[in-house]
DNA sequence: TAAGCTGGTCACAAAAAAGTGACTACTGTT
DNA sequence: AACAGTAGTCACTTTTTTGTGACCAGCTTA
């Protein structure tokens, strides 16, 4: 079953639509736990699985690898196989994915308000 | 036990901690199916219990009540009581929900592009 | 030869989030 | 008297998400 996320028995405007799907895409391409640090320091530089295992503590790799793949599929990240040996693999971001740090970057302003806000 | 979300072992520099703080904050609060759509439709207007569940296609009346309270408690919208009869409650954004805006904004912005880049 | 590195997959268990339906208590309408 | 609307609460079930530990195959180092 779709989920609109809006009331197909009063339709809103067309324009009030748009704004809620979109809303809600960004909200579902964003959701999981560590979808925003991974987006955040995939774009410091590329990087590998097994250093994202490092920075992440206490991420388990099935959920890194279904993350990392999720993030791909929604077309965020890409992969680059490195054939040396041993081989490795680097994770980048894509052009849509660099447009995403905009929204990054204004939830790391928010999250210092908030901070300062708790602190008073 | 706490979420730090960075490497004790390996402690990152503070303006790296610092960044994945704020990040993980704003993350949390907003976590939560309905939680962007309610502050979006507060944003419009002050809005009320009934109108949310009448605006919002099939959420309960629990979660409804429970976002709200976390919304709430994390400072973002307040609650105001009329005493009329019948009572009523209205929700509204609270200073440091406003300043939240931004971030739905750019919220929506990306998902018009995710949307633009899927149609071609 | 054994252990550690590379980057994963898989089945299962635990935890978290969301949904369901009944119930409350008051007022106004029919 | 019965029903609708006001704004919820509560116990319970279902669904979704996350974590756990074992396993794989190829290579390097001690």
């Amino acid at each position: 079953m779709a989920k609109f996320n809006f009331n197909l028995d009063t339709l809103p405007p067309s324009e009030i639509r748009e704004e809620i799907c979109s809303l809600t895409i960004t909200q579902n391409v964003l959701q999981g736990r560590w979808k925003p640090l991974l987006i955040w320091y995939i774009s410091l530089q590329p990087q590998r699985f097994g250093e994202l295992t490092r920075l992440l503590p206490g991420i388990s790799k099935g959920i890194l690898a279904k993350q990392l793949k999720e993030l791909e599929d929604d077309g965020l990240i890409q992969k680059e196989i490195f054939d040396e040996l041993p081989f490795k693999v680097e994770y980048t971001l894509t052009d849509l994915g660099e447009q995403l740090l905009p929204v990054i970057a204004v939830m790391q302003d928010w999250g210092k308000k908030y901070i300062d806000s708790r602190q008073k």
